[in-house]
DNA sequence: CTTGGAATGTCAACAAGGCTGACGTATTAT
DNA sequence: ATAATACGTCAGCCTTGTTGACATTCCAAG
């Protein structure tokens, strides 16, 4: 009574004020730094960077995919990407194979050396993420993806879905 | 019984699988690139970059702030900083003022053109956050702020605590 | 069989925005 | 007086993004 919500829905629209959304706001950006602090110091020690992270764990996830696929998924111009999967492949962590039906499409797959560094990164990145899921507990998780769900562009939700639905490997 | 969860906590865990990590993990990339976008094609039109963005959201937030305490908050180097603080000051956007107690120190407040630039771009920004949120249910919202909050770095916990606890303005 | 378009690779040039290192200058603290 | 702090700046480097142009290879349609 004493508080400005309003009997019917106030409580329920409290959370939609611009100092509720500001809080968001900055939430995202100090979280975003803590959700890329682990693999950064690991990349940085084998000179490569969150370009090479993001290739590498998306061929991980989808092994053979091409390279419009993955153009797709990272959002970046050819020409960007390619200068990462060079290195990449010829340092031994990536193998391309022309593909069968189609010649001009490459498959991409991690070679040995290659998963082995997707699984240093990914464990860094994953034990960030279940200490901070320990702590906020089921019902605090199932809300985070709710909202970043709800917060991605059309095109990456497509893309985030159709990886999420596949499951593992 | 069939299901491979253990009779205590095992439906608690379930969500501590590095496949549910994984969907976590995805989601937080492909959410961040949402979360900027918007921002991002208005600073294209006024040759400016997220950086500006970054500089003048918190300026906006912490009225006299001096270049140091920014530099904390930001988590870059003075050189990085002073580079976009350069532009922003000569464009008309910030004013500096040289601290009257300590003399050494600068303080960054926005005018009226900065000011006008923060809110179109975080009208922007919390257009979206607004969106996510009322599509994602006020439970939902907590349990995602809870989760960021658990994944920050200690030292941006405590810087994003302070701006949280001060309130507006 | 030719030809258009798609998928890919590659070269060059450029910009933003990080970084390090070094140096200068007030100003304050010891 | 001297040291430390806060800040600015110059120079140079790196990563990662961008455009634009052009070659190749191959599929598919005419």
């Amino acid at each position: 009574m004493a508080e400005a919500v309003s009997p019917q829905g106030g409580q329920d629209l409290l959370f939609l004020t611009d100092e509720q959304l500001r809080k968001g706001i900055e939430a995202m950006f100090f979280a975003y730094r803590g959700f890329t602090a682990d693999p950064d110091r690991i990349l940085a020690q084998k000179d490569y960077g969150r370009a090479h992270h993001r290739a590498v764990h998306f061929i991980h996830r989808s092994p053979g995919t091409t390279v419009n696929n993955l153009l797709a998924i990272l959002g970046v111009t050819k020409q960007s990407l390619n200068r990462v999967l060079r290195t990449l492949i010829s340092d031994g962590l990536v193998e391309v194979r022309v593909g069968r039906e189609d010649k001009r499409e490459r498959h991409l797959f991690l070679t040995q050396a290659g998963a082995a560094l997707e699984r240093e990164l990914s464990d860094a990145q994953r034990d960030r993420m279940r200490t901070a899921y320990r702590a906020a507990g089921p019902v605090a998780v199932a809300g985070f993806r709710q909202v970043l769900e709800a917060m991605m562009d059309e095109d990456m939700r497509r893309h985030f879905q159709a990886l999420r639905d596949r499951g593992p490997q």
